[in-house]
This record gives C-alpha cells, structure tokens and sequence, in this order.
DNA sequence: CAGATGTATGAATAATTTTTCATATGTAGG
DNA sequence: CCTACATATGAAAAATTATTCATACATCTG
C-alpha cells in the first residue's frame, strides 16, 4: 500500500504550518519545557499549547516524558535542524525581502535578477 | 528588522500544507510541464492549478518561464531535494506506519519502542 | 483522601483557506 | 483584426483549521 509524497507529505507540512506550532518548536530549541513554561513563554492559554502541542507529537517533531507532575516536551533536533536549515538557505537565497515570500513587485524584479545572472532554471 | 523563526517560517511551510501544491511539486519532479498538462495530469481544474501555482512561485519552489502561449513551470530542485529527503527520512525512522503520522495507539508503541531502545531523547 | 498543581479534552465559535465558476487577459496565427 | 488557445483573476460558496472556554483528568503532597 505504498502511497506518493503528496499524500504522505500532507500531514508532515501541514502541521509545521501554523505559527503556534512554529513558536513552539523554536522555543523548544533552546531545551525541554512543560506545557505551563511553553503556554508563558508565547503569552498563550494553556489549553491552546496543548491542542497545538498534540499535532507535534503525533508526527513525532517533538517528543514528551512525564516528569513528577508535569510533562516535558523537547525538540526532535534530527528532523527539526535540517528543516530549519533547508529553510533558511532558502530564504537566504531565494526570498532576500527578510525572509518573507516575495510580492509581486520583488517576484517580478527576483526574475529580472535570475535571468540576468543565468540563475534562472527549467531543467 | 530581523524577524524570527517562526514568523518567516509559516509562509514556506504553508505553502507547501496542501494536497494540490504538494501534487505539482511530485509532478514536476519530472521535468517543466505548462498549466494544462499539469490540470491534466492531476485532473484538476485548470484555474485551480493557477491559483495554487502561484503561491508555489511566490515562494520560489517553482520557476516559471513563458514559451510560444504557454508558460512553463519548473521545480526548485535546490530546495525542494533536500524538503522531500528530510520528509522521507523522518517517516521512514519515526512513521513507520506507511509514511503518516501515528494515530493514538501507534504513537503509545513507538514510545515504548523508543524508550526501549534508548533512542528517546529529550536533550 | 483533600487540596493544589499541571495537563488534556470537547464542543462551539471564529478565522482562514480552498474550491468553483464566470470571465478577463494575453499571445500567436491566419 | 479576428479567432482560438493558454493562462490568470475575482468573488462567492464550501471546507478546513484554529481558538476559546468550561471542565475533566491525573499526579503529587500534606
């Protein structure tokens, strides 16, 4: 029952793609947290860090262990890194308007710019 | 006005959260196509491919160049190799279950698995 | 075991995103 | 310049996802 990367893909993206999500796995860089640290940390209600917090540990971008009363959630760096990284090469590269996509003055200009420079690729 | 993470992160990660963009991605794989055929190919309407081609563009996954009528679309391999080779890794070591994320009890059993197998980590 | 602390859950509402359909624009050829 | 082909766009409707609030559950401590 194999099925193809945009099917399997779906639920890996669309988890990243909220920035509750995203703030929390950056605050997780710096080290593991309990829901309560996480919810002050982001100036979030405590029961939103946990709804968002569930979709995370379901596609396994963190992991939990309760500790005492309170649960401990840290970062999977394996995955997590070279996301980050792919991501900000990227931007780097290809999104220099601070790190944001482009509107459609900056696309236009971005092309003017790879054609120039023989960047541009159609494989 | 450097920004962090997780505000430049979600336009890239949003983009890539849907079934159709993540289906033109898979299929320009193989090589530059025009809108039609990638309607075509997906059988999909056409205004349906352009509205979501052009997030992709804005993002930068994808190039587009005008040939003859057409225009021709072309995947950002840089970018979107080293996406698709971190998607695969992650599923294949921590999603066992045919590249998905864990319902409720195959997440409990890879936990056990993880604990016992030392590769839980919690940095 | 009672109370305090920490976390999770369900369901309603709110917000965002996707899809569709009609139509506009853009380009090449006769 | 008229027509056909190729693509893009706008706006309404449909679908999905996020947020909130009340409350339940679970664990520790005295």
């Amino acid at each position: 029952m194999k099925r193809n990367l945009s099917e399997t893909c779906y639920d890996f993206f669309s988890t990243l793609a909220n920035p509750t999500r995203l703030a929390i796995l950056e605050l997780l860089r710096g080290g593991p947290k309990n829901v309560t640290d996480i919810a002050n940390n982001l100036n979030q209600e405590q029961s939103m860090v946990s709804h968002n917090l569930k979709p995370l540990e379901k596609c396994r971008f963190i992991f939990s262990e309760r500790k005492k009363r309170e649960r401990l959630y840290s970062l999977n760096r394996e995955t997590m890194e070279p996301l980050f990284k792919t991501f900000i090469y990227h931007s780097e590269k290809y999104c220099p308007a601070g790190g944001r996509c482009l509107t459609e003055g900056e696309l236009r200009e971005q092309k003017r710019k790879d054609a120039s420079s023989k960047v541009f690729v159609t494989h």
